[in-house]
RNA sequence: GGCGCAUUCGUCUAGUGGUUAGGACACGGCCCUCUCAAGGCCGCGGCAGGGGUUCGAAUCCCCUAUGCGCUACCA
């Protein structure tokens, strides 16, 4: 039998990061398996529904490299896979439900469920059978009777009194729940729409979906679709709970903890090789010594058999490490090219190629992220404005500000603007006078850049030019350097 | 409260009865060095606790603790 996966997700905003892993995790074992991947966008709950989210998913999902071989925007048998559209579907297998003695009529209304759940404090609230309005304490023919007057009714699932119920999840193992514990859950609700619980049973057998891989929160709710696979008599997919991705403090990762939106990170510049790589490394683990992995990788190794069963907090640190390897390795002209969408989103547009491409081959070893170039090193995009007063006192004394006259007027001799020409002729310079490099590097650096960091400073000269270097000293030296000899005394 | 799941360095993890418990990130030190990085080397640091089973347990069983999840006409 050939694997069928899906994703299922709710079209509340935007993708969560803990959605990109199940989805990564249900397109490995797809792909691995030489199976299909379906999308199947669950929007039952119509109050929750944001405008535009499906087509955000689709373009969030796309964007990491996950495609889909059904649903929404792709075709097939069962295409489009909105749930909201199907609603037919749901109410005919309810009905079947109920006049298989599986499922009931209720009545109750929401005060009245809230009155009764108030007299059970601290959730222990479990619906009362025999005491509520429903089918059973009302009779059969009043219950249709108020059906065909239009009064509103949900169906529920009748959940035996006490019998054990067993499932073996592919993580998890062994795993039992007696159904005492569980609730007479809704599964048409009075709006129509069916619940969670019915629709995704009912699509994932109607769409023949061999593996169900999704998040630990529900697990708790397994025991009601066994139950329901078992009144339908259909055979229940293999299960896969998969662990949940943990703030910092262990809680299930949510916003008002940091970013939770995929799509946060792709606007702070991460690439999504290294963010799908990082994201799939959360919860599971090829080996015990690699970490950097392509996709095509992530999908010849990936075993569900081995995905951990604890939580895995996220942790933006690794992430950062993760997409600086990312952007030591790749090709100076791919970051080029993607360099520039950030430089220009920052206003600084006519920019030739050649220059971006030097920028980055400098700086890329310094930062984490591609966009932070531009605010590690802003003197390349714009002549520095402020300079560091405690670099200046640092490393100045009463003959430096000769010695950058000196090598200013050497600079403006040096033809071929090299930094191995730079160096050199510096050097010699020093060398005829006994002093050292590091004795006039650094007020060249702060008259240049302004900083007390950077990459090299004959590196950087030369990708600034001859010009532009010529320019800034003269600058530094006429009209800042008495300024901050002032403001240090 | 009930039910369920989980627990290896701070974090991500390797490990499936015999290992000096391995790696990565972070952190600290050293080297390199014009600064900042990168890189190299070294270091710090862990099997939640208690009982068993066994010649032998991070690995198997039980209990405890802790954490998390679920407990909606939300998914």
């Amino acid at each position: 039998m050939s694997v069928r996966v899906r994703f299922a997700p709710s079209p509340t905003g935007y993708l969560h990061v803990g959605g990109l892993r199940t989805a990564l995790y249900n397109y490995f074992f797809a792909r691995k398996h030489k199976g299909k991947l379906i999308l199947r966008i669950e929007d039952t709950d119509r109050t929750r529904f944001v405008e535009g989210s499906v087509e955000n998913l689709i373009k969030t999902l796309t964007w990491a490299g996950i495609e889909f071989d059904e649903g929404p925007h792709v075709g097939g048998p069962f295409a489009p896979y909105f749930q909201s559209q199907r609603l037919d579907i749901y109410r005919k297998y309810a009905e079947e439900l109920v006049e298989r003695g599986w499922a009931y009529y209720a009545f109750d209304t929401t005060e009245e469920l809230e009155e009764a759940r108030g007299k059970n404090p601290n959730f222990e609230f479990k619906y009362d059978r025999s005491s509520m309005r429903n089918q059973f304490t009302l009779g059969i023919d009043k219950a249709l009777e108020m059906i065909s007057q239009g009064i509103p009714y949900v169906i529920r699932l009748k959940v035996p009194e006490a019998q054990e119920i067993r499932f073996y999840d592919i993580i998890r193992g062994e795993i039992a729940v007696n159904s005492k514990d569980v609730d007479d859950q809704i599964l048409l609700k009075s709006d129509g729409y069916p619940t969670y619980h019915l629709a995704n049973v009912v699509d994932d057998h109607l769409m023949e979906i061999t593996h169900i891989i999704r998040g630990e929160e529900w697990l708790p709710s397994v025991p009601k679709h066994i139950l329901l696979y078992n009144a339908f008599g259909w055979e229940v997919p293999k299960l896969a709970h998969l662990p949940l991705l943990l703030n910092k403090d262990k809680t299930k990762l949510s916003k008002r903890q940091g970013d939770v939106a995929v799509e946060d990170y792709i606007a702070k510049g991460y690439f999504r090789e290294a963010f799908v790589n990082f994201i799939a490394l959360l919860g599971w683990n090829p080996s015990a010594d690699r970490e950097i992995y392509s996709i095509q990788e992530l999908i010849e190794k990936f075993e569900l058999e081995k995905v951990n069963k604890a939580g895995a907090i996220f942790d933006i640190v690794k992430l950062d490490a993760i997409n600086a390897k990312y952007l030591y390795s790749k090709p100076i002209d791919e970051l080029a090219s993607e360099f520039r969408y950030w430089v220009e989103k920052r206003g600084y547009n006519n920019l030739s190629d050649d220059y971006l491409r030097k920028v980055v081959a400098l700086l890329r070893e310094r930062v984490k992220k591609l966009p932070d170039i531009i605010d590690f090193a802003p003197y390349m995009f714009e002549r520095p404005k402020h300079f560091d007063i405690e670099y200046f006192k640092k490393y100045w004394n009463d003959s430096t500000k000769e010695h950058l006259e000196n090598i200013l007027t050497l600079l403006s001799r040096i033809d071929n603007f090299t930094h191995q020409v730079l160096h050199d002729e510096v050097v010699k310079y020093l060398e005829e006078r006994n002093l050292k490099l590091k004795e006039v590097i650094h007020p060249l650096r702060l008259a240049i850049t302004g900083l007390s960091y950077g990459a090299g400073m004959f590196e950087t000269m030369e990708v600034l030019g001859k010009e532009e270097v010529i320019q800034r000293l003269h600058y530094f030296l006429n009209n800042i350097l008495p300024e901050i000899v002032n403001e240090s005394k």
